[in-house]
DNA sequence: TAACTAAAAATGAACGTTCATTCTTTTTTT
DNA sequence: AAAAAAAGAATGAACGTTCATTTTTAGTTA
Protein backbone atom coordinates (compact mmCIF):
# COMPACT_ATOMS: atom_id res chain seq x y z
CA UNK A 1 0.00 0.00 0.00
CA UNK A 2 1.65 3.37 -1.09
CA UNK A 3 1.18 6.39 0.76
CA UNK A 4 -0.47 9.85 -0.88
CA UNK A 5 2.58 11.74 -2.10
CA UNK A 6 2.22 13.75 -4.55
CA UNK A 7 5.01 15.67 -5.90
CA UNK A 8 5.33 19.45 -4.30
CA UNK A 9 7.99 20.41 -6.50
CA UNK A 10 5.71 19.34 -9.69
CA UNK A 11 2.99 21.18 -8.26
CA UNK A 12 4.87 23.74 -8.14
CA UNK A 13 6.53 23.92 -11.37
CA UNK A 14 2.80 24.48 -12.98
CA UNK A 15 1.98 27.16 -10.77
CA UNK A 16 5.12 28.68 -11.99
CA UNK A 17 4.41 27.92 -15.46
CA UNK A 18 1.10 29.48 -14.88
CA UNK A 19 2.35 32.48 -13.70
CA UNK A 20 5.17 32.84 -16.52
CA UNK A 21 2.21 31.77 -19.71
CA UNK A 22 -0.06 34.49 -18.20
CA UNK A 23 2.22 37.19 -17.82
CA UNK A 24 3.54 37.18 -21.39
CA UNK A 25 0.49 35.76 -23.24
CA UNK A 26 -2.04 36.05 -20.80
CA UNK A 27 -5.07 34.26 -20.02
CA UNK A 28 -6.55 33.21 -23.06
CA UNK A 29 -3.59 32.24 -24.86
CA UNK A 30 -2.19 30.17 -22.28
CA UNK A 31 -3.46 26.48 -23.27
CA UNK A 32 -3.09 23.55 -20.66
CA UNK A 33 -0.63 21.74 -23.20
CA UNK A 34 1.82 24.63 -22.65
CA UNK A 35 1.64 24.45 -18.94
CA UNK A 36 2.34 20.99 -18.94
CA UNK A 37 5.39 21.67 -21.46
CA UNK A 38 6.86 24.43 -19.36
CA UNK A 39 6.83 22.36 -16.22
CA UNK A 40 7.74 19.32 -17.91
CA UNK A 41 4.50 17.32 -16.96
CA UNK A 42 2.44 15.39 -19.27
CA UNK A 43 -1.06 17.30 -19.59
CA UNK A 44 -2.99 14.79 -17.84
CA UNK A 45 -0.72 15.48 -14.83
CA UNK A 46 -2.10 18.40 -14.18
CA UNK A 47 -5.52 17.08 -13.21
CA UNK A 48 -4.06 14.95 -10.97
CA UNK A 49 -3.28 18.56 -9.14
CA UNK A 50 -6.01 20.16 -10.17
CA UNK A 51 -9.66 20.03 -10.65
CA UNK A 52 -9.39 21.82 -14.30
CA UNK A 53 -7.75 24.79 -15.80
CA UNK A 54 -9.95 27.70 -13.64
CA UNK A 55 -8.52 25.83 -10.75
CA UNK A 56 -5.50 26.20 -11.47
CA UNK A 57 -5.47 29.75 -11.85
CA UNK A 58 -7.66 30.08 -8.81
CA UNK A 59 -5.30 28.26 -6.54
CA UNK A 60 -2.12 30.07 -8.04
CA UNK A 61 -4.19 33.47 -7.27
CA UNK A 62 -4.33 32.71 -3.96
CA UNK A 63 -0.54 31.24 -3.27
CA UNK A 64 0.81 34.30 -4.44
CA UNK A 65 -1.78 36.52 -3.07
CA UNK A 66 -0.72 34.57 0.12
CA UNK A 67 3.20 35.12 -0.85
CA UNK A 68 2.46 39.11 -1.32
CA UNK A 69 0.65 39.66 1.94
CA UNK A 70 2.69 37.68 3.85
CA UNK A 71 6.04 39.76 2.64
CA UNK A 72 4.09 42.83 3.37
CA UNK A 73 3.77 42.41 7.17
CA UNK A 74 6.59 39.96 8.11
CA UNK A 75 8.37 42.88 9.55
CA UNK A 76 5.76 45.12 11.04
CA UNK A 77 3.87 44.33 14.46
CA UNK A 78 0.79 46.34 15.71
CA UNK A 79 3.20 47.91 18.75
CA UNK A 80 4.79 50.55 16.30
CA UNK A 81 3.74 54.23 15.30
CA UNK A 82 1.72 54.65 12.88
CA UNK A 83 4.37 56.50 10.90
CA UNK A 84 7.22 54.02 11.71
CA UNK A 85 4.26 51.16 10.57
CA UNK A 86 3.06 52.65 7.59
CA UNK A 87 6.66 53.44 6.10
CA UNK A 88 7.52 49.94 6.88
CA UNK A 89 4.30 48.47 5.09
CA UNK A 90 4.79 50.77 2.16
CA UNK A 91 8.04 49.99 1.64
CA UNK A 92 7.91 45.78 1.92
CA UNK A 93 5.42 46.11 -0.41
CA UNK A 94 7.22 48.37 -2.89
CA UNK A 95 10.18 45.51 -2.53
CA UNK A 96 7.73 42.68 -3.57
CA UNK A 97 6.34 44.70 -6.58
CA UNK A 98 9.50 45.52 -8.10
CA UNK A 99 11.59 42.23 -6.94
CA UNK A 100 8.95 39.69 -7.55
CA UNK A 101 7.39 41.75 -10.66
CA UNK A 102 6.35 38.17 -11.91
CA UNK A 103 4.17 37.89 -9.18
CA UNK A 104 2.81 41.51 -9.31
CA UNK A 105 2.01 41.32 -12.72
CA UNK A 106 0.37 37.78 -12.65
CA UNK A 107 -1.63 39.60 -9.47
CA UNK A 108 -2.19 43.00 -11.47
CA UNK A 109 -4.15 40.93 -14.14
CA UNK A 110 -6.26 38.93 -11.90
CA UNK A 111 -7.44 41.47 -10.27
CA UNK A 112 -8.39 43.83 -13.77
CA UNK A 113 -9.80 41.05 -15.37
CA UNK A 114 -12.57 37.99 -14.48
CA UNK A 115 -10.42 35.28 -15.28
CA UNK A 116 -10.44 34.95 -11.25
CA UNK A 117 -14.00 33.37 -9.47
CA UNK A 118 -15.17 36.63 -7.98
CA UNK A 119 -15.51 34.40 -4.29
CA UNK A 120 -11.35 33.81 -4.61
CA UNK A 121 -11.05 37.13 -5.40
CA UNK A 122 -12.85 38.10 -2.24
CA UNK A 123 -10.97 35.93 -0.29
CA UNK A 124 -7.69 37.33 -1.44
CA UNK A 125 -8.70 40.59 -0.11
CA UNK A 126 -9.06 39.99 3.34
CA UNK A 127 -5.09 39.34 3.71
CA UNK A 128 -5.03 43.43 4.01
CA UNK A 129 -6.68 43.85 7.42
CA UNK A 130 -3.45 44.69 8.60
CA UNK A 131 -2.95 47.57 6.64
CA UNK A 132 -6.57 48.66 7.51
CA UNK A 133 -6.19 48.65 11.27
CA UNK A 134 -3.31 50.45 11.01
CA UNK A 135 -5.07 53.08 8.94
CA UNK A 136 -7.75 52.95 11.44
CA UNK A 137 -5.51 53.80 14.19
CA UNK A 138 -3.80 56.47 12.34
CA UNK A 139 -7.09 58.47 11.66
CA UNK A 140 -8.25 58.37 15.11
CA UNK A 141 -4.54 59.98 15.99
CA UNK A 142 -5.51 62.89 13.54
CA UNK A 143 -2.37 61.49 11.36
CA UNK A 144 -4.24 60.25 8.59
CA UNK A 145 -6.78 61.86 6.60
CA UNK A 146 -10.44 60.07 7.13
CA UNK A 147 -11.10 58.60 4.29
CA UNK A 148 -12.48 55.52 3.15
CA UNK A 149 -9.98 52.50 3.21
CA UNK A 150 -10.61 52.08 -0.87
CA UNK A 151 -9.42 55.68 -1.76
CA UNK A 152 -6.75 55.61 1.01
CA UNK A 153 -5.91 52.00 -0.79
CA UNK A 154 -6.19 53.74 -4.35
CA UNK A 155 -3.80 55.86 -3.67
CA UNK A 156 -1.06 55.02 -0.75
CA UNK A 157 -0.79 51.65 -2.50
CA UNK A 158 -2.29 50.90 -5.72
CA UNK A 159 0.02 53.71 -7.35
CA UNK A 160 3.08 50.87 -7.10
CA UNK A 161 1.10 48.84 -9.19
CA UNK A 162 1.12 51.39 -12.43
CA UNK A 163 5.13 51.87 -11.46
CA UNK A 164 5.88 48.45 -11.47
CA UNK A 165 3.78 47.70 -14.92
CA UNK A 166 5.79 50.28 -16.63
CA UNK A 167 9.03 49.44 -15.04
CA UNK A 168 8.44 45.79 -16.42
CA UNK A 169 7.02 47.07 -19.65
CA UNK A 170 10.92 48.92 -20.10
CA UNK A 171 9.52 52.44 -20.73
CA UNK A 172 10.68 53.38 -17.26
CA UNK A 173 13.20 52.57 -15.18
CA UNK A 174 12.92 52.98 -11.65
CA UNK A 175 16.09 53.94 -9.38
CA UNK A 176 16.32 53.98 -5.63
CA UNK A 177 15.23 57.79 -5.35
CA UNK A 178 12.19 56.88 -7.43
CA UNK A 179 10.90 55.14 -4.92
CA UNK A 180 11.82 57.18 -1.97
CA UNK A 181 10.24 59.86 -3.83
CA UNK A 182 6.99 57.69 -4.54
CA UNK A 183 7.06 57.45 -0.76
CA UNK A 184 6.66 60.85 -0.32
CA UNK A 185 3.80 61.39 -2.82
CA UNK A 186 2.10 58.37 -1.37
CA UNK A 187 2.44 59.72 2.52
CA UNK A 188 1.49 63.51 0.98
CA UNK A 189 -1.85 62.14 -0.35
CA UNK A 190 -3.18 60.36 3.04
CA UNK A 191 -1.73 62.38 5.62
CA UNK A 192 -3.26 65.11 7.69
CA UNK A 193 -2.01 68.33 6.70
CA UNK A 194 -1.11 70.37 9.20
CA UNK B 1 -22.00 49.81 -59.63
CA UNK B 2 -22.50 50.38 -56.09
CA UNK B 3 -20.91 51.95 -53.65
CA UNK B 4 -18.31 50.76 -50.86
CA UNK B 5 -20.84 51.77 -47.97
CA UNK B 6 -20.83 49.26 -45.30
CA UNK B 7 -23.05 50.18 -42.27
CA UNK B 8 -21.98 52.18 -39.72
CA UNK B 9 -23.86 51.24 -37.44
CA UNK B 10 -22.95 47.15 -37.57
CA UNK B 11 -19.19 48.24 -37.03
CA UNK B 12 -19.97 50.37 -33.81
CA UNK B 13 -22.40 47.06 -32.41
CA UNK B 14 -19.53 45.30 -32.92
CA UNK B 15 -16.99 47.49 -31.24
CA UNK B 16 -20.31 47.94 -28.50
CA UNK B 17 -20.64 44.43 -27.93
CA UNK B 18 -16.83 43.63 -27.94
CA UNK B 19 -16.38 45.75 -25.13
CA UNK B 20 -19.47 44.42 -23.06
CA UNK B 21 -18.69 40.59 -23.44
CA UNK B 22 -15.11 41.06 -22.90
CA UNK B 23 -15.69 42.87 -19.63
CA UNK B 24 -17.96 40.39 -18.59
CA UNK B 25 -16.23 37.40 -19.29
CA UNK B 26 -12.37 38.23 -19.96
CA UNK B 27 -10.87 38.16 -23.51
CA UNK B 28 -10.56 34.13 -22.75
CA UNK B 29 -13.91 33.63 -23.01
CA UNK B 30 -15.40 36.04 -25.58
CA UNK B 31 -15.19 33.98 -28.53
CA UNK B 32 -15.98 35.50 -32.17
CA UNK B 33 -19.58 34.28 -32.56
CA UNK B 34 -20.99 35.34 -29.34
CA UNK B 35 -19.89 39.11 -30.83
CA UNK B 36 -21.47 38.63 -33.49
CA UNK B 37 -24.61 37.21 -32.12
CA UNK B 38 -24.76 40.02 -29.72
CA UNK B 39 -23.87 42.77 -32.45
CA UNK B 40 -27.34 41.03 -34.48
CA UNK B 41 -25.03 39.93 -37.63
CA UNK B 42 -23.56 36.96 -38.88
CA UNK B 43 -20.11 35.69 -37.40
CA UNK B 44 -18.96 35.82 -41.18
CA UNK B 45 -19.76 39.99 -41.48
CA UNK B 46 -17.32 40.93 -38.83
CA UNK B 47 -14.69 39.99 -41.60
CA UNK B 48 -16.10 42.46 -43.46
CA UNK B 49 -15.02 45.16 -41.03
CA UNK B 50 -12.17 43.58 -39.47
CA UNK B 51 -9.28 41.79 -40.17
CA UNK B 52 -9.44 39.27 -37.75
CA UNK B 53 -9.68 39.04 -33.89
CA UNK B 54 -6.77 40.80 -32.93
CA UNK B 55 -7.75 43.70 -34.95
CA UNK B 56 -11.05 43.63 -33.82
CA UNK B 57 -10.07 44.44 -30.50
CA UNK B 58 -7.18 46.73 -31.80
CA UNK B 59 -8.77 48.95 -32.93
CA UNK B 60 -11.86 48.42 -30.27
CA UNK B 61 -8.99 50.09 -27.71
CA UNK B 62 -8.04 52.98 -30.10
CA UNK B 63 -11.62 53.54 -30.34
CA UNK B 64 -12.26 53.99 -26.60
CA UNK B 65 -8.97 55.62 -25.70
CA UNK B 66 -9.86 57.91 -28.40
CA UNK B 67 -13.09 58.90 -26.87
CA UNK B 68 -11.28 58.60 -23.27
CA UNK B 69 -8.75 61.21 -23.90
CA UNK B 70 -11.08 63.68 -26.40
CA UNK B 71 -13.71 63.55 -23.57
CA UNK B 72 -10.32 64.28 -20.76
CA UNK B 73 -9.04 67.38 -22.69
CA UNK B 74 -12.37 69.07 -24.29
CA UNK B 75 -13.11 71.66 -22.15
CA UNK B 76 -9.44 72.50 -21.19
CA UNK B 77 -6.94 74.88 -22.79
CA UNK B 78 -3.41 76.18 -22.67
CA UNK B 79 -3.89 79.22 -21.73
CA UNK B 80 -5.60 78.43 -18.23
CA UNK B 81 -3.57 78.31 -15.16
CA UNK B 82 -2.35 75.16 -13.93
CA UNK B 83 -3.98 74.66 -10.76
CA UNK B 84 -7.41 75.45 -12.75
CA UNK B 85 -6.17 73.22 -15.82
CA UNK B 86 -5.36 70.24 -13.82
CA UNK B 87 -8.41 70.38 -11.56
CA UNK B 88 -10.31 70.96 -15.39
CA UNK B 89 -8.72 67.52 -16.57
CA UNK B 90 -8.74 65.61 -13.39
CA UNK B 91 -12.49 66.25 -12.79
CA UNK B 92 -13.21 65.49 -16.51
CA UNK B 93 -11.35 61.71 -16.14
CA UNK B 94 -13.22 61.43 -13.05
CA UNK B 95 -16.63 61.46 -14.86
CA UNK B 96 -15.58 59.55 -17.87
CA UNK B 97 -14.35 56.97 -15.67
CA UNK B 98 -17.51 56.76 -13.22
CA UNK B 99 -20.26 57.71 -15.94
CA UNK B 100 -18.61 55.82 -18.82
CA UNK B 101 -17.44 53.00 -16.58
CA UNK B 102 -17.62 50.20 -19.63
CA UNK B 103 -15.21 52.05 -21.19
CA UNK B 104 -13.17 52.56 -18.37
CA UNK B 105 -13.14 48.98 -17.52
CA UNK B 106 -12.10 47.68 -21.14
CA UNK B 107 -9.42 50.13 -20.91
CA UNK B 108 -8.20 49.07 -17.33
CA UNK B 109 -8.26 45.13 -19.14
CA UNK B 110 -6.12 46.31 -22.01
CA UNK B 111 -3.88 48.00 -19.82
CA UNK B 112 -3.14 45.48 -17.62
CA UNK B 113 -3.40 42.18 -19.86
CA UNK B 114 -1.10 41.15 -23.34
CA UNK B 115 -4.78 40.96 -24.86
CA UNK B 116 -3.62 44.30 -27.25
CA UNK B 117 -0.87 44.50 -29.54
CA UNK B 118 2.42 46.19 -28.07
CA UNK B 119 2.47 49.19 -31.20
CA UNK B 120 -0.80 50.21 -30.48
CA UNK B 121 -0.70 49.93 -26.36
CA UNK B 122 2.04 52.40 -27.23
CA UNK B 123 0.16 54.68 -29.97
CA UNK B 124 -2.63 54.90 -27.08
CA UNK B 125 -0.58 56.81 -24.53
CA UNK B 126 0.91 59.45 -27.48
CA UNK B 127 -3.42 60.73 -26.79
CA UNK B 128 -2.19 62.53 -22.72
CA UNK B 129 0.46 64.70 -24.23
CA UNK B 130 -1.69 67.91 -23.23
CA UNK B 131 -1.35 66.31 -19.61
CA UNK B 132 2.54 65.84 -19.72
CA UNK B 133 2.52 69.35 -21.24
CA UNK B 134 0.40 70.98 -18.25
CA UNK B 135 3.10 69.09 -15.84
CA UNK B 136 6.30 70.22 -17.35
CA UNK B 137 4.73 73.88 -17.08
CA UNK B 138 3.56 73.18 -13.31
CA UNK B 139 6.94 71.91 -12.41
CA UNK B 140 8.65 75.14 -14.41
CA UNK B 141 6.44 77.45 -12.05
CA UNK B 142 7.47 75.25 -8.65
CA UNK B 143 4.23 74.22 -8.24
CA UNK B 144 4.44 70.64 -8.90
CA UNK B 145 7.15 67.93 -7.66
CA UNK B 146 10.34 67.92 -10.02
CA UNK B 147 8.56 63.94 -10.73
CA UNK B 148 8.86 61.74 -13.65
CA UNK B 149 5.79 61.89 -15.50
CA UNK B 150 5.20 58.00 -14.84
CA UNK B 151 4.96 58.74 -11.07
CA UNK B 152 2.64 61.64 -11.36
CA UNK B 153 0.68 59.72 -13.28
CA UNK B 154 0.60 56.99 -11.35
CA UNK B 155 -0.24 59.17 -8.39
CA UNK B 156 -2.62 61.72 -9.76
CA UNK B 157 -4.86 60.18 -12.29
CA UNK B 158 -4.12 56.01 -12.29
CA UNK B 159 -5.82 55.76 -8.74
CA UNK B 160 -9.24 56.67 -10.36
CA UNK B 161 -8.82 52.96 -11.78
CA UNK B 162 -8.87 51.47 -8.81
CA UNK B 163 -11.34 53.48 -7.64
CA UNK B 164 -13.85 53.07 -10.72
CA UNK B 165 -13.39 48.79 -10.58
CA UNK B 166 -14.15 48.75 -7.09
CA UNK B 167 -17.03 50.56 -8.02
CA UNK B 168 -18.24 48.69 -10.59
CA UNK B 169 -17.90 45.65 -8.71
CA UNK B 170 -20.56 47.05 -6.38
CA UNK B 171 -17.86 46.92 -3.46
CA UNK B 172 -17.88 50.71 -2.80
CA UNK B 173 -20.31 53.12 -3.72
CA UNK B 174 -18.72 56.30 -4.48
CA UNK B 175 -20.39 59.93 -3.79
CA UNK B 176 -19.83 63.62 -5.25
CA UNK B 177 -17.64 64.06 -1.46
CA UNK B 178 -15.58 60.99 -2.67
CA UNK B 179 -14.85 62.73 -5.61
CA UNK B 180 -13.35 65.68 -4.06
CA UNK B 181 -11.87 64.10 -1.63
CA UNK B 182 -10.01 61.69 -4.47
CA UNK B 183 -9.03 65.24 -5.52
CA UNK B 184 -7.73 66.68 -2.68
CA UNK B 185 -5.90 63.43 -2.46
CA UNK B 186 -4.06 63.61 -5.58
CA UNK B 187 -3.40 67.07 -5.76
CA UNK B 188 -1.58 66.42 -2.41
CA UNK B 189 0.33 63.92 -3.68
CA UNK B 190 1.45 66.06 -6.60
CA UNK B 191 2.19 69.50 -5.57
CA UNK B 192 4.72 71.10 -4.23
CA UNK B 193 4.48 71.95 -0.38
CA UNK B 194 4.87 75.56 0.82
C1' DT C 1 19.24 -7.40 1.15
C1' DA C 2 16.47 -8.79 -2.76
C1' DA C 3 12.29 -10.02 -4.79
C1' DC C 4 7.42 -9.17 -4.83
C1' DT C 5 3.19 -6.57 -5.06
C1' DA C 6 -0.44 -3.39 -5.00
C1' DA C 7 -1.66 1.18 -5.14
C1' DA C 8 -0.44 5.82 -6.51
C1' DA C 9 1.54 8.78 -9.88
C1' DA C 10 2.43 9.82 -14.35
C1' DT C 11 1.96 9.41 -19.15
C1' DG C 12 0.85 9.85 -24.43
C1' DA C 13 -2.72 9.29 -27.27
C1' DA C 14 -7.40 10.01 -28.08
C1' DC C 15 -12.03 12.30 -27.57
C1' DG C 16 -15.55 15.47 -28.29
C1' DT C 17 -16.13 20.26 -28.48
C1' DT C 18 -15.39 24.85 -29.59
C1' DC C 19 -13.11 28.20 -31.92
C1' DA C 20 -11.52 31.55 -35.66
C1' DT C 21 -11.86 31.84 -40.20
C1' DT C 22 -13.35 30.83 -45.06
C1' DC C 23 -16.45 29.31 -48.74
C1' DT C 24 -20.54 29.44 -51.32
C1' DT C 25 -24.80 31.33 -51.81
C1' DT C 26 -28.38 34.76 -51.11
C1' DT C 27 -29.90 39.44 -50.34
C1' DT C 28 -29.52 44.27 -50.77
C1' DT C 29 -28.19 48.37 -52.99
C1' DT C 30 -27.80 51.59 -56.66
C1' DA D 1 -28.21 43.89 -63.76
C1' DA D 2 -24.01 44.12 -61.65
C1' DA D 3 -21.44 44.65 -57.67
C1' DA D 4 -21.20 45.01 -52.74
C1' DA D 5 -22.81 43.37 -48.35
C1' DA D 6 -24.39 39.84 -45.60
C1' DA D 7 -25.45 35.34 -44.41
C1' DG D 8 -25.28 30.36 -42.91
C1' DA D 9 -22.91 26.38 -43.30
C1' DA D 10 -18.55 24.30 -43.57
C1' DT D 11 -13.54 23.60 -42.31
C1' DG D 12 -9.49 22.52 -40.06
C1' DA D 13 -6.95 23.51 -36.13
C1' DA D 14 -6.61 23.86 -31.28
C1' DC D 15 -8.45 23.35 -26.99
C1' DG D 16 -9.66 21.20 -22.27
C1' DT D 17 -10.26 16.99 -20.55
C1' DT D 18 -10.37 11.85 -20.16
C1' DC D 19 -8.86 7.13 -21.09
C1' DA D 20 -6.06 3.13 -21.16
C1' DT D 21 -1.67 2.02 -20.03
C1' DT D 22 2.95 2.21 -18.05
C1' DT D 23 6.15 3.62 -14.47
C1' DT D 24 7.31 4.63 -9.84
C1' DT D 25 6.94 4.14 -5.01
C1' DA D 26 7.10 2.02 -0.65
C1' DG D 27 5.59 -1.40 2.33
C1' DT D 28 5.97 -6.70 2.90
C1' DT D 29 7.97 -11.12 2.63
C1' DA D 30 11.71 -14.29 2.48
Amino acid sequence: MAKLQKSIDKRNALVKATIDLVNNNGFHATPMSKIAKMAQVSPATIYLYFENKQDLVNQTYIEVKTEYTNYAFSTYDESMSVEVGFELIWKRIADFKLKECEYAMFLAQCDNTPMIDEPIRIEGIKHLQPLLDLWSRGKKEGLIKPLSDYILYAYAINPLSFLMITQKRGTFQLSESHIEEAYQAAWDSIKVNK
